[in-house]
DNA sequence: TTTACATCCCGACTTTTGTCGGATTTTTGG
DNA sequence: CCAAAAATCCGACAAAAGTCGGGATGTAAA
């Protein structure tokens, strides 16, 4: 799985926060990347840490989170294949504000934050693609801190349902237990279990092991809504 | 206190996310700003806007929030004199994540897209100066995304109090009401007055309109990690 | 000054969220 | 395949947060 005996040129063509960038600044960041590879569970950084390289996610899932002295987690967000991460600690020059732990196997490329100032210095365009990576995170943290803050549990999670369903069905992946899950909701398995039992019991949704299916989108949007 | 008579370009200079600027660029920039004056309460832009404008708080003090329909809010952050916002929409192409409204009279500089790119590609460091921006920004959210979660309005109540105090006493200001701290901590204002009733009952703080002290840092530490 | 409006305060109550014990079920590792 | 660990489920309960009515106080405009 390690790609090692592809060129790392290659690769890093292929990264799309590069996109467009010429064969010598990509050369330049390839021979100063290093490929790192993570079991499932495994930390990738921790809240706090002082990590100044910049993350490539090859393949794999991560999660970013902040966690409470009494162990309970608040996920910020997924990182999925083809997403950098750690902006903050590689540029800014501070420490990491959240955890990154992998869900699956993760294949990683760390790019030192000197390598990656001289690509800025001299490719301006490659500052403007992170800039607008982080302007997402900035919106996805924005829509995290409100919902948390103004919406219900039960709100929440029907949201998070409409988002991921693709034809009215959400598969359910390995890392889409209810652990998990209410961890990202902002919640416990125990409160996201009675949400879904009620609106089951509504007949909103139905849920076995494999999948859910929305049954009434037009219910669940309007249950949504007071809440 | 409108600043026309001056000349822009010594204000640009003192703009602190441009300092080391050459004056070239900032003529540029000078020459492309828009000043404007807010009264208090009046909306700089709304969430949901299409604003490419970035915007320089001159004078004055700022809230960024989103509300909810019924009209609840939560205050994302405070913005004071010297800072920059709206990046998101300056430079990621995104319509505004949240909506800014002016706490106190205030007075900003509006610089165009168009200039700031051109500014951006003649000199990396000015980007570098963005990307740290929109780093504590960062920062700032994941803070408050987790507080929120993983916080009681106690424990943030408390928090907040610490930070803020100078030397065991936080001035309240105009907009240090119950009504802004309560939208601040995410809650409402019975919730918060509650609060501080309960505080002040344990004899951990000493509250009147003109100012809060802090009776007991230790007990106030001790009772925040508790929640 | 007087009225109107916002703020704040407080007790009683409701809703939402979280906790706990204990029973199943499922998954994982040997 | 089996045993241990993890995840889920559920009812009862506890705690936190929010709502409501109503009164007191303060502040700003008429």
């Amino acid at each position: 799985m390690t790609p090692s005996n592809a060129p790392l040129l290659k690769r890093l063509q292929s990264f799309d926060f590069l996109r467009g960038l010429d064969p010598q600044a990509l050369a330049r960041l390839a021979a100063s990347a290093t490929w790192k590879v993570f079991a499932p569970n495994a930390v990738i950084f921790w809240e706090g840490d002082a990590e100044s390289n910049l993350y490539y996610l090859q393949y794999g899932l991560l999660k970013a989170l902040r966690s409470a002295p009494d162990g309970r987690e608040q996920v910020l967000r997924f990182i999925q294949a083809g997403e950098i991460f750690n902006e903050v600690g590689a540029l800014a020059n501070r420490t990491n504000p959240a955890t990154a732990i992998a869900l699956e196997e993760s294949g990683v490329w760390l790019i030192p934050r000197r390598a990656l100032e001289e690509v800025i210095g001299a490719y301006p365009q490659a500052a403007m693609q992170i800039i607008e990576n982080m302007a997402d995170k900035i919106v996805g943290l924005v829509a995290l801190a409100s919902d948390l803050s103004l919406k219900t549990v039960e709100a929440r999670y029907i949201q998070l349902l409409l988002e991921q369903a693709e034809g009215d069905v959400i598969e359910r992946r390995r890392w889409t237990n209810q652990t998990e899950l209410a961890a990202r909701l902002g919640t416990v398995p125990d409160v996201l279990s009675r949400v879904v039992r009620e609106l089951t019991k509504a007949g909103l949704i139905e849920a076995d092991k494999q999948r859910i299916r929305i049954l009434d989108r037009a219910g669940l949007t309007e249950r949504a809504r007071n809440g």
